[in-house]
DNA sequence: TTTTTTCTACTGGTTTTCTGGTATATCTTA
DNA sequence: TAAGATATACCAGAAAACCAGTAGAAAAAA
């Protein structure tokens, strides 16, 4: 199956020694490493890579790290070494990350759920120069979730105020003395955004607007 | 350092292949480890204890699982077999989640970014009966954080059950229609939930909730 | 500069929520 | 088993939200 060809020389940024120990294990078994470097921030990472650059063939990239986000770290790395390929390995199942570190020159994206089996599949991929996926991953690309599907609708300003006032719990009259406008105009706004997300009432309408972090 | 006493069985439960993969390697290295059991899901693990009732001297119990969470593990498993040694090992540093575990008779918990170092030192102590936390857990349970201070207050699971459906938009009618209860009954849990919060209303509550993760 | 969108405002009526009480059966747990 | 927590239920009135429609002014986009 694997067939390795020259040795490569790999990189683990993630801050769970854990996480290390287990891949390096998983690496140690089936490919002709030359060496594991390993990173427990993503600065460390970009220091060593300042002095050391093109000398990683493949970094298999956190995306929660204690410094910095892994999705600024690849685009960093995309600069300072291009011929290093990034592999996010990273919890985030959320198509926008994925979306994101693939914008910034990731080579693919792993979940940390996934196999040995499917991290060496990916690997080998990456190394083949082509972008590469784990099987939830793939899905998750495929199939973009009920949550993402019903897309948030545009808001104006006044009525992005207005809904953070409603989800302070404020009733119409006191938004309306807030804002200098007739109450019935707030209610207005209340019921555009109703229908604009498609709701009949507010608990559902602050609901899915906290959770797209509209508040 | 380590002095292995007698053989034990540790069995891991954590859906993520390479962080039993990394647990594997610093047991073998460090233990006089009889077996490792692994299993990927929490109902996989109660089946397994159910037919052999305490042959297992620790669990390395992670808290997010595919099936059911680790807390309700953790209180079955002492159930089941109360001789096994209930270690969390999760990335959840809430201070509640931690206290939940502790009072569902776990002997400690870990952060996965613990050192390797840690990771033996808590398994020694706690096969030697003692509670046991990582450094980070100390201080996670040391110093309550800014935002546990304004902690979620306890709700039962009735009203976590209506504080749903109202955040669906369902009205208190609809609720009690759903529940075959008197809508005056869902009023006073409306109530209930409002004032457990110190909110006024149902958009206030339903920001909080959503934002706390409890819908 | 049109056209479109956004913000404003109204009528009038219905439904639901919110407030402030009280109270009993049942379940849990110390 | 007794205490405390939980779920159930009621009354009645005030306040607020929701519905369906219309429409003018102001601002932004074409």
């Amino acid at each position: 199956m694997s067939s390795p060809k020259k040795e490569i020389t790999i990189a683990i940024v993630d801050d769970h020694p854990i996480v290390i120990e287990g891949l390096q294990k998983i690496l140690a078994s089936d490919f002709n490493v030359n060496e594991v470097k390993e990173f427990t921030s993503g600065n460390d990472f970009i220091s060593y890579l300042k002095e050391n650059k093109a000398t990683i063939d493949i970094v298999l990239l956190d995306i929660t790290l204690p410094d910095k986000s892994g999705i600024e770290i690849c685009k960093e790395v995309k600069m300072l070494s291009p011929s290093t390929r990034v592999l996010a390995f990273s919890n985030h199942n959320e198509r926008s990350i994925i979306m994101q570190m693939l914008h910034n020159g990731a080579s693919g994206y792993l979940l940390k759920n996934s196999s040995s089996a499917e991290l060496k599949a990916c690997i080998n991929e990456a190394l083949d120069g082509q972008i590469t996926f784990s099987k939830e991953v793939k899905k998750i690309i495929a199939f973009p979730s009920a949550t993402e599907l019903k897309m948030i609708p545009p808001l104006t300003k006044r009525e992005k105020e207005i809904l953070r006032m409603i989800a302070d719990g404020k009733t119409s009259i006191e938004i309306a003395e807030e804002l200098f406008v007739s109450p019935l105009t707030i209610e207005t706004h209340r019921r555009n955004l109703m229908q604009k997300f498609d709701v009949k009432n507010v608990a559902a309408l602050i609901k899915i607007a906290t959770q797209q972090q509209l508040i």
